[in-house]
DNA sequence: TAGACGTAGA
DNA sequence: TCTACGTCTA
């Protein structure tokens, strides 16, 4: 690995806090929030299964994300194929990031919640550390194309501060 | 723009020294040495002419760059195909940075150049910041598909620090 | 080797 | 919308 700021872990990443904003994906691959500098969903192996560190939700993204004061449903990853030119959708399949949310949920794991926020000007983004979230649900939906996408429900772990959202727009 | 160095700008850029390394391209963005996080050469409006401010050069890299002592045998861009799943080769044009650069070359404007490293842990690169160069000529060359390729010769400019670069692989 | 919520500029 | 010397994991 070659993030600063130690190994990659589950929960609390020291030194960060709520509120914290990035610039780059790069920036929170550097800090240790969320080492992937383009997967959505972020894992690791602990003892024998795959749990999810953290997530990169961003509403009107085209995946849909929901932020509704402390639950987020969050779209899984895979098959949407929103990067492709060829548009070409597919199911969604309970492998990787969607799995390791699965497992998350299961164990009670909280899972590191960053916004990605639209700059106002131009049309990349910046980041927003939210805290700490618990999955408590997910289902399958049907996307625009007939296609099967997971959603997941995650709710904010209580007793972490606030953000003014309004801030950062 | 949202660099944090100031503006985009020709030559030296302030608090920036020959020898400072860098993890990701977005951080020689950030400090506003080359602004452009995938191009590997960016380039300004001055007046009437557009002028190369940067470029990011690696030797091994598919692109066929050499470092010789103060000189530098760079691979214009486009056309190459490198990045794209299905290799197709096209002839590269005189437009973008391959006219900046010979722009730079007509108005004796200096270029900072930037060298992609390999990492010695995976894949990826780093950078080093290795100072002002100027171009001193181009020509075409043939590239491996028969495409025309253009490569531009460049030499550094006297009076600078020199660089260990063996400190650095 | 390909896939994944990358970025900026034309 | 597309291209451009992105970057990591499986």
């Amino acid at each position: 690995g070659k993030q600063v700021n130690g190994t990659k872990m589950i929960g609390q990443v020291p030194g960060v806090h709520v509120g914290d904003e990035f610039q780059y994906k790069t920036e929170i691959s550097l800090v240790g929030l969320h080492l992937s500098i383009v997967r959505g969903i972020d894992y690791m192996h602990k003892r024998d299964d795959v749990l999810a560190t953290s997530i990169v939700a961003s509403e009107g993204s085209g995946y849909c994300d929901r932020f509704d004061f402390d639950v987020l449903i969050y779209s899984g990853e895979g098959g949407n194929g929103i990067r492709k030119s060829q548009k070409i959708l597919h199911d969604q399949k309970m492998v990787r990031g969607n799995l390791a949310l699965v497992n998350s949920m299961r164990l009670k794991s909280p899972v590191r919640v960053i916004r990605g926020l639209k700059r106002s000007d131009y049309r990349g983004k910046h980041y927003v550390y939210d805290g700490l979230y618990v999955v408590q649900d997910y289902w399958e939906e049907n996307g625009p194309g007939g296609n099967v996408i997971f959603k997941f429900k995650l709710c904010r772990c209580p007793g972490q501060p606030s953000v003014d959202w309004k801030h950062y727009f």
